[in-house]
DNA sequence: CGCAAACTTGAGCGTACTCAAGCGCAGTGG
DNA sequence: CCACTGCGCTTGAGTACGCTCAAGTTTGCG
């Protein structure tokens, strides 16, 4: 689900052939950064004058409505990027889940190893697309699936990407998971309750979770 | 709502003081294709070997569920571009909604356009960009507005894209409307009725609304 | 150990959904 | 000119899923 890295069949920003620098080391110029838990990254209306990457811990990224009611658009957990479809002002906030180490990369100095590497651009472009494409496919979970299946859904999503497909470690809370989701904590919470009544998963702990039986789970997923 | 054009406040992919080249003239090479309503122009699974830009009509993205249940991703209407965020196959289908003329542009040949004139790719990132902030602005309305506040937004924003602000003319219907706000044709018909009931706005045929209050509309929209 | 925060569970309710019928309009043919 | 047909839209009645409000339980941490 997140293959950051993925080329693009006709690879677009620099002729065939030749391999773009690896965009991992676009980091090895930025500052790495402690967040602590709930500690604000950025908030909305901030100028957006930084890209980040998480290195250890969790990220999440939200707009609030005038009534506080909450949506979370997406976690980022190690390895990911976050920040690049701010060109203006950041219109969106994010938050550390849990104590995080962030890389954060000032944007002009960006502009900068681009102008010298012009093959970064792609790569950034690439990112992007594969970060709206994910945006994308969550459409259908907000617009379109019941209770079960979002759940469901994201259960099995945060195992792909933690690796640790069985049993998921998770940062977030019922509330971010919810507000994730388009739910409220308590169906989040019954929802759980029911998978584990089904002998899907197993809930050795509220934030631990263990995929029993991931067939009907990703069958729930659609 | 929609500056596809908007330069970020530090651009990034090429120096300082130097322009990019227009974007729309990337379009100066690509084919231009008339589209019978309903006609697919790509699907999901098809190779993403073009881009997209509307010169007339409409178009809408979209995935299905295996149950048939649809969600529509976005509209793009005269002057936007779509396709942008596909990097192997199409992960989602687009077709015309009305009869529609598209420009169709070769990846193969932006990507010899692009290494000629590298600034292009920033200008390619920043539109795949603006769309990513885009979508994430509709999970708010997704995950967490009730229906009245979709279809007030969605009347908001169509207003603000076709630039008759006041009549509003939707090449789309109540079917399309529904399966992208996350609603039912029931619901949005229903709530289009409530709104021209409270006087908010008037519906002198179906696919012709009039904004009488914006005001209140634009409260609902939060 | 004690407290607060996070989570779970319960009961009742309301919004949007489902199923169904009816309306309006455009196109077609008698 | 009007009946007929088909499609898109609207309206109605009943239902269900997820929400709200509330109480209770568990967990983590000082």
């Amino acid at each position: 689900m997140l293959a950051y890295a993925t080329t693009s069949p006709t690879p677009i920003g620099y002729p065939t052939g030749q391999t773009a620098a690896d965009p991992g080391d676009l980091w090895s110029t930025a500052t790495r950064q402690t967040f602590a838990r709930n500690r604000a990254i950025y908030s909305e209306g901030d100028r957006a004058d930084r890209v980040f990457k998480v290195v250890s811990g969790a990220v999440r990224t939200f707009q609030l409505l005038e009534d506080g009611r909450r949506q979370v658009n997406a976690f980022y957990l190690a390895g990911e990027m976050f920040g690049l479809e701010a060109t203006g002002d950041y219109r969106f906030s994010a938050e550390a889940i849990v104590a995080s180490q962030i890389l954060v990369l000032r944007r002009e100095r960006l502009s900068t190893r681009i102008a010298s590497e012009p093959a970064l651009m792609g790569d950034l472009w690439r990112m992007t697309a594969s970060e709206l494409e994910r945006a994308q496919a969550h459409f259908a979970l907000l617009g379109r699936k019941s209770a079960v299946e979002r759940v469901a859904s994201f259960l099995i999503s945060m195992g792909e990407r933690t690796g640790t497909n069985g049993a998921i470690e998770l940062p977030m809370s019922r509330q971010d998971i919810a507000d994730f989701l388009g739910l409220t904590i308590e169906t989040v919470s019954r929802t759980m309750t029911l998978l584990e009544e089904r002998k899907l998963i197993s809930i050795p702990s509220a934030r631990r979770i263990v995929i029993r039986d991931r067939r009907p789970l990703m069958a729930l997923d659609s």
